[in-house]
DNA sequence: TGGTCATGTGACTAGCAGGTCACATTTTAC
DNA sequence: GTAAAATGTGACCTGCTAGTCACATGACCA
């Protein structure tokens, strides 16, 4: 974590920091950032930037907090729709409201996801945590749907899980490597082709899910 | 490709400076890999290494060649079991050839899911040819099953594409990372237990994908 | 044997990385 | 005012990288 002399800092110089190392780490990743060119772009002195820091991991875990705390604020923002929303709605819901959180915070989403998803899948550490949390809050939501009668009891819970924490990670992913070719990102997300496309892929991971075990006879064609 | 230097070598030192190669690509993608970590691991001399082949991108390239042979050689070995298969049986056996390819050369296909996948989807250029042949591969195959009556005509087909692109890069990404934790590969993969979660994984998806245009009605649920 | 051409070699260059540290400057305390 | 503590700074160090090139070694042929 940043040092004292960090947050002694005024307001303005630290988001110049933060600004310049979110646009490296979205850039370059994590392993091949580079600390010469963060202290150029934020217009501070080497020497600096080993006064704030530890070194630059201790800047993406810094940032990291700073995402999370946002992507918080932001839900927030978003009053829950409707009350009585089943199971997959609330999912739904939830995807969506990710997608507008990356489509606001372009490159910070862009940042946390080439470095958790892309590099974190092979040197682990800050990816394993992410994994963590989203896995147990993915475990209590399908439990509950199962509770409501939402999704068969007989489905597999870590299964289920996996097929949720794909899906979510695909259509991230998928979000911020379309996005980056559109002029107007959020005008992209909220087009009502993307949000078409969106709801199809997750009609079709909720059509599999609610009932799958009973490996399904053939022949159930559409005729 | 590779100078005529290379071709001349004795088998046995192209194969130790493949091995040397893959090596170096699984262990720290095509971004990061050392030339010089290369040329130390597989005995040769820095400047055979440019006799040999352009850059390391060059080497890269050569080895994806590589890849596909292997690949083509092994699927041609596994005879396409049945006859009357339907194009969701397949599709399934397809993804667990993929499985079992992965498996027997675990280093090649670590190498080159991580490059393509990982590295790839933010570099571009390799992940782009070989994404553009998969969709085209796949598209004929949804479209062959709409004929056969296996598909709901009314699915969107560019859909269906990226759903069974995502599960199988989903499960190659799997088997990759979850397998390198496994002292034996082959054992883990032909397990039953692994073999029933990819199973299950793609049932969900054909489960979803046979007929879900039609929104369908709320309420299914397993009562 | 001597000559020619292909191949092998590792010291060398230039550039960038992360990180340090002696010193300059500013802020605070008295 | 003056002393002390905190902060700012960039030249410098070491270690890595990709790529080159003058020279050594080997193969082939007359």
């Amino acid at each position: 974590m940043p040092k004292q002399t960090f947050h002694n800092l005024p307001k303005d110089k630290r988001e110049k920091i933060v600004n310049a190392a979110i646009d490296e780490f979205a850039e370059y990743g994590l392993e091949n950032a580079s600390t010469n060119r963060i202290v150029a772009n934020s217009g501070i002195a080497k020497g600096s930037f080993y006064q704030y820091f530890k070194d630059k991991t201790d800047v993406f875990d810094y940032l990291m907090e700073v995402v999370a705390q946002e992507k918080t604020d932001f839900f927030k923002g978003k009053h829950p729709p409707q009350k009585n929303m089943d199971t997959f709605e609330y999912f739904r819901w939830m995807v969506k409201a990710g997608m507008e959180f990356n489509s606001a915070y372009p490159r910070m989403a862009q940042a946390a996801s080439r470095v958790l998803f892309v590099e974190g899948l092979y040197y682990g550490k800050n990816f394993a945590e992410y994994h963590q949390k989203t896995q147990e809050a993915l475990t209590a939501m399908i439990k509950q749907a199962m509770k409501n009668g939402e999704v068969d009891p007989s489905v597999d819970v870590e299964l289920a899980v996996m097929i949720m924490e794909t899906w979510s990670n695909a259509i991230t992913t998928y979000i911020i490597t379309e996005g980056m070719k559109q002029k107007d990102i959020m005008k992209w997300v909220r087009s009502a082709k993307t949000q078409e496309k969106i709801d199809k892929m997750l009609y079709v991971m909720e059509y599999g899910l609610r009932k799958t075990e009973s490996k399904f006879e053939k022949s159930i064609g559409s005729t």
